[in-house]
DNA sequence: TTTTTTTACGCAAACGTTAGAGTTGAAATA
DNA sequence: TATTTCAACTCTAACGTTTGCGTAAAAAAA
């Protein structure tokens, strides 16, 4: 196991000193051609690279943006992280992810590791756990430090910091209209608690595009889940009232999954007897049968407009930058979860 | 934007040396017990943290490990980095994750990022690129440098590292066991091209078990697929003959999927006319129509070992490690895509 | 020949940290 | 009083790199 080779090796090779070999590894005019040459020639041969952690302390910086995720295994966030990546790449950064896994202690935890110098920047998405406890002062605190944040999707609203979100209200809002327009009218929603943001913005969509067809809201239709396993009991249920649902509009991807599922156990045809709309543009939706409609997010549009704007704070000069809040268009992508709708009835 | 404290500020500050800090919050003997309280006080209120970057150089370590991927919206990846991530977390050490895209100019570039004092060691699965090159010699040279590397899944014979791989072999045979004490004998196989590693060990299972049972290996059922796309004319073809097939393995889950989609279309009834094994244990399994039996992977646990085998090689001491390969067991998830075997033929 | 310029290098500081080896000054011992 | 001991610090080197500045010797100009 031979060590890396350092400036130092080099300049005892040849009997210079350490200045020498980086400045002639730098091709500085200052070195005579032929010791360049020899240094160079030696240090190819070694397969010289510079350490990184040297210049990183010497520089600074990192070239390295940190990415910390509630989870991994979902879809949507996989696809951020391909945008993010994508873009680090053509920059020449590199991409550094933690998992809170929906814990705000680990959130914290990765926060204060990435904090110590190890990145340039953060790219963050809340977990459900911060969410709930209300406590932002770790992002805060970050940002007083003079690093900066960019929160995406599940963002904070007065934590000042560059935002990207997905335009869940219209998103949502679309998904419902395309219900009411295929002339449904007694619409489930199935949604997360309360203190989950982004689950709130489509409920106001739903709200929204209800009111404004002018469709009865019923409360029993809104269905919050704390868990995927509450939705077959309480969707079970409104299925078999006597005014029984004929559209549902579920926040997320799996939720909707399941829902058809606990449709067609309950002899529920989709989308003749009821349609279904789910929100993320996952993997499932085009396996599940009936293919799912859903909201389509973005991700990687998303992932790549938020390191555009870390970057942008990163490298801005002004004592006082202004952050932004980037709205990233969704659109419907119609499958056979819902009827096709052959003549607007609405542009 | 202030700056973040360091041990010389804190020094400054008091106007003492700056290992009188350090070892004042080290509560070193040597340091007074009024220093000591003073310093350490004002450290907490300016919430001093070692800078990692420091600390990494001095140490010549960065209790960081690197995650090379060829992709990560993959179900089974997303799996392998909780895995990794929980372990990791458990032994203190931070992850880093890089994508290849399956390119092997990328997993070469990030091997290099990574291998300049970045991490501690590397765990990797091979791209696709890399496989169909054939050029290894990246990897023999990581490990030259003295970093630690561990292959997981898709892995290359001859580098000499730990690896940890599926027990591919064995899961596709018992897969294509199922199949046939289910009855059926025509089989077909979607896989990969030759060159990926994996898609040739379960092709691999798959043909033991048709010798083991003694059923005709028919050359045209095995489908070599480079894309997906090809999936659905290959397939329609041997549908449509007068010896249609009357079981399908595929060596992931989208193969599966979209087979079982295809097979659907052309008018065959799953699991009465056909039946459909997928290999991983990913999301849509569960939610296809019916839902679909896989050979689970257990993508968790082959990280946690991956990680497990990685930090054994690092804080090993002799000079001499003995690579190991550690085979993880895959376990069949019976689901509706092929019938449940009531009494099975042979133990 | 003396002075100036140029070439080609070395030195030292800096990034932030740690730890062993000094260095004080005062208290304890002889 | 002289010596030893000890507490409580500071110094220094080290990790690997970069870069402005200093400087010796050689070359050019006076």
């Amino acid at each position: 196991m031979k060590q890396r080779i350092t400036l130092k090796k080099i300049a005892k090779e040849f009997d210079v000193s350490i200045s020498t070999v980086s400045k002639a590894l730098k091709d500085s005019h200052e070195i005579s051609i032929e010791v360049k040459e020899k240094i160079k020639a030696f240090a190819h041969l070694h397969n010289y690279k510079p350490n990184s952690l040297a210049l990183n302390l010497r520089n600074q910086k990192t070239k390295t943006i940190g990415v910390i995720l509630p989870e991994i295994v979902h879809h949507f966030f996989t696809k951020v992280i391909t945008g993010i990546e994508q873009l680090a790449n053509e920059k020449g950064y590199n991409v550094m992810i933690c998992l809170s896994n929906e814990s705000y202690e680990k959130e914290v935890l990765n926060l204060q590791m990435l904090a110590n110098g190890v990145v340039d920047g953060i790219i963050l998405s809340v977990s459900k756990e911060t969410e709930e406890l209300d406590d932002y002062r770790h992002f805060t605190d970050l940002i007083q430090n003079g690093i900066p944040l960019v929160m995406f999707d599940r963002v904070v609203d007065n934590v000042k910091c560059n935002k990207v979100i997905a335009d869940d209200v219209r998103g949502a809002f679309e998904a419902t209209e395309h219900l009411i327009q295929n002339g449904r009218s007694k619409i489930v929603l199935i949604t997360t608690p309360d203190y989950v943001v982004v689950g709130n913005e489509r409920k106001l969509g739903y709200l929204k595009a209800l009111s404004e067809y002018q469709v009865e809201v019923r409360k029993e239709l809104v269905l919050r889940v704390e868990h995927e396993d509450q939705i077959e009991s309480k969707l079970k249920n409104l299925i078999l009232t006597s005014n029984r649902p004929d559209g549902i509009f579920a926040v997320n991807e799996v939720y909707a999954a399941i829902a058809m599922r606990v449709c067609r156990e309950n002899g529920l045809e989709i989308p003749e007897d009821i349609e279904v709309i789910g929100f993320t543009d996952g993997l499932i939706s085009e396996f599940t049968s009936p293919s799912l409609t859903t909201v389509a997010q973005h991700g990687r549009t998303m992932g790549r407009k938020a390191l555009e704007l870390l970057l942008d704070e990163i490298n801005s000069q002004e004592p006082e930058y202004t952050h932004k809040t980037e709205l990233i268009k969704t659109n419907l992508k119609i499958r056979h979860s819902t009827k096709r709708l052959e003549i607007p009835l609405k542009s």
